[in-house]
DNA sequence: GGGCTCACTTACCATATGGTAGACAACCGT
DNA sequence: ACGGTTGTCTACCATATGGTAAGTGAGCCC
Protein backbone atom coordinates (compact mmCIF):
# COMPACT_ATOMS: atom_id res chain seq x y z
CA UNK A 1 0.00 0.00 0.00
CA UNK A 2 1.30 3.39 -0.83
CA UNK A 3 0.20 4.77 2.23
CA UNK A 4 3.84 3.74 3.62
CA UNK A 5 5.64 4.83 0.54
CA UNK A 6 3.82 8.73 -0.55
CA UNK A 7 2.42 9.57 2.99
CA UNK A 8 -0.89 9.43 4.20
CA UNK A 9 -2.16 12.67 3.30
CA UNK A 10 -0.63 12.68 0.10
CA UNK A 11 -1.72 9.82 -0.91
CA UNK A 12 -5.72 10.29 -2.75
CA UNK A 13 -8.16 7.70 -3.25
CA UNK A 14 -8.42 8.23 -6.70
CA UNK A 15 -4.77 7.28 -6.80
CA UNK A 16 -4.91 4.27 -4.81
CA UNK A 17 -7.53 3.31 -7.04
CA UNK A 18 -5.72 3.72 -10.46
CA UNK A 19 -3.16 1.15 -8.73
CA UNK A 20 -5.90 -0.86 -8.29
CA UNK A 21 -7.20 -0.63 -12.00
CA UNK A 22 -10.20 0.19 -10.34
CA UNK A 23 -12.38 3.08 -9.62
CA UNK A 24 -12.47 5.16 -6.49
CA UNK A 25 -15.68 3.88 -5.60
CA UNK A 26 -15.18 0.61 -5.60
CA UNK A 27 -12.87 1.42 -2.76
CA UNK A 28 -15.46 3.33 -1.19
CA UNK A 29 -17.61 0.45 -1.45
CA UNK A 30 -15.32 -1.74 0.32
CA UNK A 31 -14.35 0.96 2.96
CA UNK A 32 -16.79 3.30 4.42
CA UNK A 33 -13.88 6.09 4.73
CA UNK A 34 -10.57 6.78 3.65
CA UNK A 35 -9.60 6.53 7.69
CA UNK A 36 -11.33 3.35 7.70
CA UNK A 37 -9.23 2.23 4.43
CA UNK A 38 -6.18 3.00 6.85
CA UNK A 39 -7.19 1.49 9.67
CA UNK A 40 -7.75 -1.66 7.59
CA UNK A 41 -4.44 -1.38 6.39
CA UNK A 42 -3.04 -1.39 10.19
CA UNK A 43 -5.13 -3.84 10.74
CA UNK A 44 -3.54 -5.99 8.18
CA UNK A 45 0.04 -4.97 8.52
CA UNK A 46 0.52 -5.16 12.46
CA UNK A 47 -1.83 -9.12 12.09
CA UNK A 48 1.63 -10.03 9.41
CA UNK A 49 4.35 -8.26 11.30
CA UNK A 50 2.84 -9.94 14.50
CA UNK A 51 2.64 -13.17 12.57
CA UNK A 52 5.94 -12.80 11.10
CA UNK A 53 7.72 -12.27 14.61
CA UNK A 54 5.79 -15.21 15.68
CA UNK A 55 7.16 -17.31 13.25
CA UNK A 56 10.82 -16.20 13.56
CA UNK A 57 10.30 -16.70 17.67
CA UNK A 58 9.09 -19.71 17.09
CA UNK A 59 12.11 -21.71 15.51
CA UNK A 60 14.37 -18.96 17.98
CA UNK A 61 16.62 -20.37 20.43
CA UNK A 62 17.05 -18.74 23.91
CA UNK A 63 18.67 -15.21 24.18
CA UNK A 64 20.60 -13.47 22.16
CA UNK A 65 19.36 -15.64 19.58
CA UNK A 66 15.81 -14.20 20.26
CA UNK A 67 17.02 -10.62 19.13
CA UNK A 68 18.84 -11.98 16.30
CA UNK A 69 15.51 -13.97 14.63
CA UNK A 70 13.76 -10.79 15.36
CA UNK A 71 16.49 -8.57 13.39
CA UNK A 72 16.87 -10.85 10.98
CA UNK A 73 12.64 -11.36 10.63
CA UNK A 74 12.94 -7.52 10.20
CA UNK A 75 15.32 -7.65 7.41
CA UNK A 76 13.55 -10.32 5.56
CA UNK A 77 10.69 -8.00 5.76
CA UNK A 78 12.57 -4.90 4.96
CA UNK A 79 13.28 -6.98 1.43
CA UNK A 80 10.06 -8.67 0.74
CA UNK A 81 7.47 -6.12 1.80
CA UNK A 82 9.22 -3.20 2.60
CA UNK A 83 5.69 -1.27 2.88
CA UNK A 84 4.97 -3.13 6.08
CA UNK A 85 7.63 -1.34 7.58
CA UNK A 86 6.94 2.11 5.86
CA UNK A 87 3.77 2.12 6.97
CA UNK A 88 4.40 1.84 11.45
CA UNK A 89 7.06 4.39 10.52
CA UNK A 90 4.27 6.54 8.81
CA UNK A 91 1.20 5.68 11.26
CA UNK A 92 3.84 6.45 14.06
CA UNK A 93 3.87 9.80 12.13
CA UNK A 94 0.42 10.74 11.74
CA UNK A 95 -0.45 10.20 15.46
CA UNK A 96 -3.70 9.43 17.52
CA UNK A 97 -6.19 8.12 16.46
CA UNK A 98 -4.33 5.52 14.21
CA UNK A 99 -1.34 5.62 15.47
CA UNK A 100 -2.67 4.28 18.73
CA UNK A 101 -4.53 1.28 17.27
CA UNK A 102 -1.03 0.12 15.81
CA UNK A 103 0.36 0.42 18.95
CA UNK A 104 -2.80 -1.53 20.61
CA UNK A 105 -2.41 -4.10 17.64
CA UNK A 106 1.20 -4.52 18.73
CA UNK A 107 1.28 -3.96 22.09
CA UNK A 108 1.43 -7.89 22.82
CA UNK A 109 5.14 -8.12 20.89
CA UNK A 110 5.99 -4.95 23.14
CA UNK A 111 5.77 -6.53 26.47
CA UNK A 112 6.91 -9.49 25.40
CA UNK A 113 9.64 -7.66 24.31
CA UNK A 114 9.86 -6.13 27.33
CA UNK A 115 9.92 -9.17 29.88
CA UNK A 116 12.51 -10.96 27.68
CA UNK A 117 14.83 -7.82 27.98
CA UNK A 118 14.04 -7.40 31.82
CA UNK A 119 14.38 -11.27 31.95
CA UNK A 120 17.94 -11.33 30.50
CA UNK A 121 18.95 -8.12 32.21
CA UNK A 122 18.33 -10.01 35.63
CA UNK A 123 19.93 -13.36 34.07
CA UNK A 124 23.48 -11.07 33.74
CA UNK A 125 23.07 -11.68 29.74
CA UNK A 126 22.42 -7.85 28.59
CA UNK A 127 23.63 -4.83 30.58
CA UNK A 128 21.20 -3.42 32.72
CA UNK A 129 18.75 -0.30 31.04
CA UNK A 130 15.51 1.03 31.23
CA UNK A 131 13.58 -1.64 29.05
CA UNK A 132 11.09 0.62 27.95
CA UNK A 133 13.85 3.54 26.33
CA UNK A 134 15.84 0.62 25.29
CA UNK A 135 13.08 -0.71 23.22
CA UNK A 136 12.56 2.89 21.87
CA UNK A 137 16.32 2.99 21.06
CA UNK A 138 16.05 -0.47 19.25
CA UNK A 139 12.91 0.55 17.68
CA UNK A 140 14.29 3.24 16.46
CA UNK A 141 17.56 2.21 15.02
CA UNK A 142 16.04 -0.98 13.20
CA UNK A 143 13.12 0.98 11.85
CA UNK A 144 15.90 3.58 10.44
CA UNK A 145 18.12 1.02 9.18
CA UNK A 146 15.49 -0.26 7.25
CA UNK A 147 12.97 2.78 5.98
CA UNK A 148 16.00 5.60 6.13
CA UNK A 149 16.50 5.54 2.47
CA UNK A 150 17.14 9.57 2.37
CA UNK A 151 19.57 9.14 4.94
CA UNK A 152 21.21 6.59 3.75
CA UNK A 153 21.66 8.52 -0.19
CA UNK A 154 22.75 11.22 2.14
CA UNK A 155 25.62 9.00 4.09
CA UNK A 156 26.91 7.94 -0.29
CA UNK A 157 25.02 4.32 0.36
CA UNK A 158 22.18 3.19 -2.41
CA UNK A 159 19.71 1.48 -1.24
CA UNK A 160 20.49 -1.75 -2.75
CA UNK A 161 19.82 -5.51 -1.88
CA UNK A 162 23.33 -5.84 -1.09
CA UNK A 163 23.25 -2.35 1.08
CA UNK A 164 20.65 -4.39 3.36
CA UNK A 165 22.43 -7.10 3.97
CA UNK A 166 25.16 -4.98 5.17
CA UNK A 167 23.06 -2.74 7.17
CA UNK A 168 21.45 -5.89 8.86
CA UNK A 169 25.41 -7.10 9.55
CA UNK A 170 26.44 -3.82 11.29
CA UNK A 171 22.81 -3.37 13.04
CA UNK A 172 23.75 -6.72 15.16
CA UNK A 173 27.41 -5.97 14.88
CA UNK A 174 26.06 -2.86 17.22
CA UNK A 175 23.50 -4.32 19.36
CA UNK A 176 25.44 -7.27 20.26
CA UNK A 177 28.08 -4.79 21.37
CA UNK A 178 25.66 -2.39 23.03
CA UNK A 179 23.10 -5.13 24.54
CA UNK A 180 25.24 -8.10 25.48
CA UNK A 181 27.33 -7.84 28.49
CA UNK A 182 30.04 -10.15 27.32
CA UNK A 183 30.00 -7.74 24.73
CA UNK A 184 31.66 -5.56 26.69
CA UNK A 185 31.57 -4.31 30.24
CA UNK A 186 33.33 -1.73 32.48
CA UNK A 187 30.74 0.97 33.07
CA UNK A 188 29.57 1.64 36.85
CA UNK A 189 28.36 -1.89 37.92
CA UNK A 190 24.46 -1.36 38.01
CA UNK A 191 23.57 -0.06 41.55
CA UNK A 192 19.65 -0.95 40.79
CA UNK A 193 19.00 -4.06 40.78
CA UNK A 194 15.69 -5.44 41.02
CA UNK B 1 6.81 25.41 11.47
CA UNK B 2 4.34 23.16 11.99
CA UNK B 3 5.47 21.61 8.87
CA UNK B 4 7.23 19.30 11.35
CA UNK B 5 4.55 18.30 13.15
CA UNK B 6 1.66 17.84 10.87
CA UNK B 7 3.60 17.10 7.72
CA UNK B 8 4.35 19.19 4.66
CA UNK B 9 1.15 18.13 2.27
CA UNK B 10 -1.10 18.09 5.79
CA UNK B 11 -0.11 21.86 6.51
CA UNK B 12 -2.21 24.44 4.56
CA UNK B 13 -1.27 27.53 3.91
CA UNK B 14 -4.17 28.95 5.40
CA UNK B 15 -3.95 26.81 8.29
CA UNK B 16 0.23 28.04 8.49
CA UNK B 17 -1.14 31.60 7.88
CA UNK B 18 -3.97 31.90 10.63
CA UNK B 19 -1.07 30.42 12.93
CA UNK B 20 1.13 33.69 12.06
CA UNK B 21 -2.33 36.01 12.47
CA UNK B 22 -2.07 36.61 8.51
CA UNK B 23 -3.73 35.91 5.20
CA UNK B 24 -2.42 33.36 3.51
CA UNK B 25 -1.32 36.13 0.35
CA UNK B 26 1.09 37.50 2.95
CA UNK B 27 2.63 33.76 2.70
CA UNK B 28 2.24 33.94 -0.97
CA UNK B 29 4.02 37.44 -1.20
CA UNK B 30 7.12 36.57 0.80
CA UNK B 31 7.69 33.02 -1.12
CA UNK B 32 6.56 32.50 -4.88
CA UNK B 33 4.89 29.38 -3.72
CA UNK B 34 4.30 26.06 -0.84
CA UNK B 35 7.62 24.24 -1.62
CA UNK B 36 9.90 27.66 -1.69
CA UNK B 37 8.56 28.20 1.79
CA UNK B 38 9.47 24.75 2.48
CA UNK B 39 12.33 24.96 0.95
CA UNK B 40 13.34 28.51 2.56
CA UNK B 41 12.52 26.39 6.09
CA UNK B 42 14.73 23.84 5.22
CA UNK B 43 17.52 26.44 4.56
CA UNK B 44 16.80 28.00 8.29
CA UNK B 45 16.42 24.79 9.81
CA UNK B 46 19.91 23.04 8.50
CA UNK B 47 21.42 26.60 8.97
CA UNK B 48 20.54 26.56 12.80
CA UNK B 49 21.17 23.00 13.39
CA UNK B 50 24.69 23.50 11.88
CA UNK B 51 25.24 26.34 14.37
CA UNK B 52 24.33 24.77 17.27
CA UNK B 53 26.22 21.62 16.49
CA UNK B 54 29.39 23.71 15.78
CA UNK B 55 28.76 25.70 18.84
CA UNK B 56 28.68 22.21 21.00
CA UNK B 57 31.73 21.50 19.53
CA UNK B 58 33.90 24.46 19.55
CA UNK B 59 34.17 24.24 23.30
CA UNK B 60 34.03 20.24 23.40
CA UNK B 61 37.03 18.42 23.69
CA UNK B 62 38.29 15.29 21.93
CA UNK B 63 37.39 11.82 21.34
CA UNK B 64 34.09 10.53 23.13
CA UNK B 65 33.65 14.35 24.52
CA UNK B 66 32.25 15.37 21.06
CA UNK B 67 30.10 12.53 20.39
CA UNK B 68 28.76 13.46 24.08
CA UNK B 69 28.75 17.17 22.83
CA UNK B 70 26.90 16.50 19.95
CA UNK B 71 24.06 14.46 21.45
CA UNK B 72 23.74 16.78 24.15
CA UNK B 73 23.47 19.29 21.74
CA UNK B 74 20.57 17.69 19.88
CA UNK B 75 18.58 16.95 23.06
CA UNK B 76 18.74 20.25 24.22
CA UNK B 77 17.13 21.11 20.86
CA UNK B 78 14.78 18.71 21.38
CA UNK B 79 13.47 20.92 24.20
CA UNK B 80 13.93 23.70 23.39
CA UNK B 81 12.77 23.78 19.32
CA UNK B 82 11.31 20.19 18.76
CA UNK B 83 10.49 21.55 15.36
CA UNK B 84 13.49 21.54 14.40
CA UNK B 85 14.32 18.07 14.44
CA UNK B 86 10.81 17.13 13.37
CA UNK B 87 11.63 19.19 10.25
CA UNK B 88 14.16 16.93 9.58
CA UNK B 89 12.75 13.69 10.24
CA UNK B 90 9.52 14.71 8.23
CA UNK B 91 11.95 16.24 5.60
CA UNK B 92 13.77 12.77 5.38
CA UNK B 93 10.68 11.45 4.54
CA UNK B 94 9.24 13.88 1.84
CA UNK B 95 12.18 12.59 -0.67
CA UNK B 96 13.38 14.57 -3.17
CA UNK B 97 13.68 17.49 -3.82
CA UNK B 98 13.39 18.98 -0.84
CA UNK B 99 14.89 15.60 1.00
CA UNK B 100 17.98 16.28 -1.23
CA UNK B 101 18.10 20.30 -0.51
CA UNK B 102 18.06 19.17 3.20
CA UNK B 103 21.02 16.31 3.15
CA UNK B 104 23.06 19.36 0.68
CA UNK B 105 22.95 21.55 3.27
CA UNK B 106 23.98 19.54 6.11
CA UNK B 107 26.35 17.48 3.73
CA UNK B 108 29.43 18.98 6.14
CA UNK B 109 28.26 17.82 8.59
CA UNK B 110 28.17 14.50 8.13
CA UNK B 111 31.24 14.57 6.42
CA UNK B 112 32.78 16.00 9.55
CA UNK B 113 31.24 13.30 11.64
CA UNK B 114 32.52 11.01 8.81
CA UNK B 115 36.08 11.55 9.08
CA UNK B 116 35.71 11.80 12.87
CA UNK B 117 34.70 8.18 13.18
CA UNK B 118 37.46 6.68 10.91
CA UNK B 119 40.32 8.75 12.64
CA UNK B 120 38.60 7.79 16.10
CA UNK B 121 38.26 4.01 14.65
CA UNK B 122 42.09 4.40 13.20
CA UNK B 123 43.36 5.43 16.77
CA UNK B 124 41.43 2.51 18.18
CA UNK B 125 39.30 4.20 20.43
CA UNK B 126 36.21 3.13 18.67
CA UNK B 127 35.06 -0.36 17.57
CA UNK B 128 35.70 -0.84 13.43
CA UNK B 129 32.19 0.22 11.62
CA UNK B 130 31.42 0.92 8.57
CA UNK B 131 31.40 5.17 9.22
CA UNK B 132 28.64 5.92 7.04
CA UNK B 133 26.57 3.06 8.09
CA UNK B 134 27.15 4.03 11.82
CA UNK B 135 26.07 7.22 11.21
CA UNK B 136 23.03 6.23 10.03
CA UNK B 137 22.37 4.10 13.05
CA UNK B 138 22.90 6.64 15.33
CA UNK B 139 21.04 9.30 13.27
CA UNK B 140 18.25 7.04 13.66
CA UNK B 141 18.46 6.00 17.40
CA UNK B 142 19.03 9.84 17.90
CA UNK B 143 16.50 11.16 15.75
CA UNK B 144 13.99 8.25 16.98
CA UNK B 145 14.83 8.76 21.19
CA UNK B 146 13.97 12.45 20.24
CA UNK B 147 11.01 12.67 18.43
CA UNK B 148 9.11 9.11 18.12
CA UNK B 149 6.40 10.52 20.51
CA UNK B 150 4.00 7.81 19.49
CA UNK B 151 6.23 4.81 19.94
CA UNK B 152 7.27 6.64 23.27
CA UNK B 153 3.88 6.34 24.81
CA UNK B 154 3.72 2.57 23.16
CA UNK B 155 6.11 1.96 25.47
CA UNK B 156 4.50 3.33 28.59
CA UNK B 157 6.81 6.27 28.46
CA UNK B 158 5.02 9.79 28.85
CA UNK B 159 6.85 12.65 26.88
CA UNK B 160 8.09 14.57 29.63
CA UNK B 161 10.56 16.85 30.26
CA UNK B 162 12.01 14.51 32.85
CA UNK B 163 11.43 11.28 30.44
CA UNK B 164 13.76 13.91 27.70
CA UNK B 165 16.70 13.58 30.59
CA UNK B 166 16.23 10.01 30.93
CA UNK B 167 15.98 9.19 27.07
CA UNK B 168 19.46 11.06 26.78
CA UNK B 169 21.18 9.23 29.52
CA UNK B 170 19.94 6.08 28.53
CA UNK B 171 20.72 6.71 24.83
CA UNK B 172 24.50 8.06 25.99
CA UNK B 173 24.75 4.83 27.72
CA UNK B 174 23.74 2.38 24.58
CA UNK B 175 26.07 4.66 22.32
CA UNK B 176 29.59 4.32 25.09
CA UNK B 177 28.81 0.59 25.13
CA UNK B 178 28.24 0.27 21.50
CA UNK B 179 30.94 2.61 20.32
CA UNK B 180 33.86 2.69 22.37
CA UNK B 181 36.54 -0.03 22.86
CA UNK B 182 36.97 0.04 26.53
CA UNK B 183 33.76 -0.11 26.80
CA UNK B 184 33.11 -3.42 25.40
CA UNK B 185 35.02 -6.50 24.45
CA UNK B 186 37.98 -7.05 22.45
CA UNK B 187 37.71 -6.57 18.96
CA UNK B 188 40.09 -8.53 16.53
CA UNK B 189 42.63 -5.84 15.33
CA UNK B 190 43.01 -2.06 16.21
CA UNK B 191 45.27 -2.24 19.21
CA UNK B 192 43.24 -0.40 22.24
CA UNK B 193 44.89 2.52 23.69
CA UNK B 194 44.59 3.98 26.88
C1' DG C 1 -38.68 -15.18 -15.50
C1' DG C 2 -39.12 -11.81 -11.58
C1' DG C 3 -36.99 -10.25 -7.70
C1' DC C 4 -32.77 -9.70 -5.11
C1' DT C 5 -28.13 -9.12 -3.70
C1' DC C 6 -23.45 -8.17 -4.94
C1' DA C 7 -19.57 -5.84 -6.91
C1' DC C 8 -18.71 -2.07 -9.25
C1' DT C 9 -19.58 2.01 -12.05
C1' DT C 10 -20.91 6.85 -13.70
C1' DA C 11 -22.54 11.26 -12.27
C1' DC C 12 -22.23 14.63 -9.19
C1' DC C 13 -21.17 17.66 -5.08
C1' DA C 14 -19.15 20.51 -1.24
C1' DT C 15 -15.13 21.78 0.25
C1' DA C 16 -10.34 22.82 0.59
C1' DT C 17 -6.19 23.93 -1.60
C1' DG C 18 -2.38 26.33 -4.00
C1' DG C 19 -2.11 30.15 -6.65
C1' DT C 20 -3.32 34.69 -9.58
C1' DA C 21 -4.98 39.51 -10.06
C1' DG C 22 -5.60 43.55 -8.39
C1' DA C 23 -7.10 47.05 -4.78
C1' DC C 24 -5.53 49.71 -0.83
C1' DA C 25 -2.97 52.00 2.64
C1' DA C 26 1.51 53.24 4.67
C1' DC C 27 5.84 54.97 3.68
C1' DC C 28 9.53 56.76 0.96
C1' DG C 29 12.71 60.17 -1.39
C1' DT C 30 12.35 64.23 -4.02
C1' DA D 1 2.56 67.43 -2.32
C1' DC D 2 3.38 63.35 -5.23
C1' DG D 3 4.72 59.19 -7.82
C1' DG D 4 6.60 54.90 -6.69
C1' DT D 5 7.63 51.11 -3.82
C1' DT D 6 6.31 47.86 -0.19
C1' DG D 7 3.48 44.90 2.47
C1' DT D 8 -0.95 43.25 3.21
C1' DC D 9 -5.41 42.58 2.00
C1' DT D 10 -10.05 41.07 -0.68
C1' DA D 11 -11.78 38.75 -4.51
C1' DC D 12 -11.40 34.93 -7.47
C1' DC D 13 -10.19 30.68 -9.80
C1' DA D 14 -8.93 25.91 -11.39
C1' DT D 15 -8.23 21.81 -9.61
C1' DA D 16 -8.21 17.93 -6.60
C1' DT D 17 -10.20 15.49 -2.91
C1' DG D 18 -13.26 12.73 0.06
C1' DG D 19 -17.73 11.40 -0.13
C1' DT D 20 -23.01 10.78 -1.65
C1' DA D 21 -26.54 9.25 -4.86
C1' DA D 22 -28.03 6.60 -8.15
C1' DG D 23 -27.59 3.45 -11.54
C1' DT D 24 -25.96 -1.17 -14.15
C1' DG D 25 -25.17 -5.72 -15.12
C1' DA D 26 -24.05 -10.52 -13.53
C1' DG D 27 -25.34 -14.24 -10.88
C1' DC D 28 -28.67 -16.58 -7.89
C1' DC D 29 -32.95 -18.32 -5.75
C1' DC D 30 -37.64 -19.36 -6.03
Amino acid sequence: MSFAERGYEATSLDALAAGLEVRKQTILYWFPSKEALLDAVIDRSAADLTAALETALASAGDGWDRVEAVVRSVFRLAARRPELLGLVREVGRLGPPSATRLTAALEPLVARANDFLRAEMDAGHMRRHEPRLLLLAIYSTVIGMVTEVGVLRAVGEEPTARSLVRRRAELLDLLRSALLVDGGRREGDAGRSG
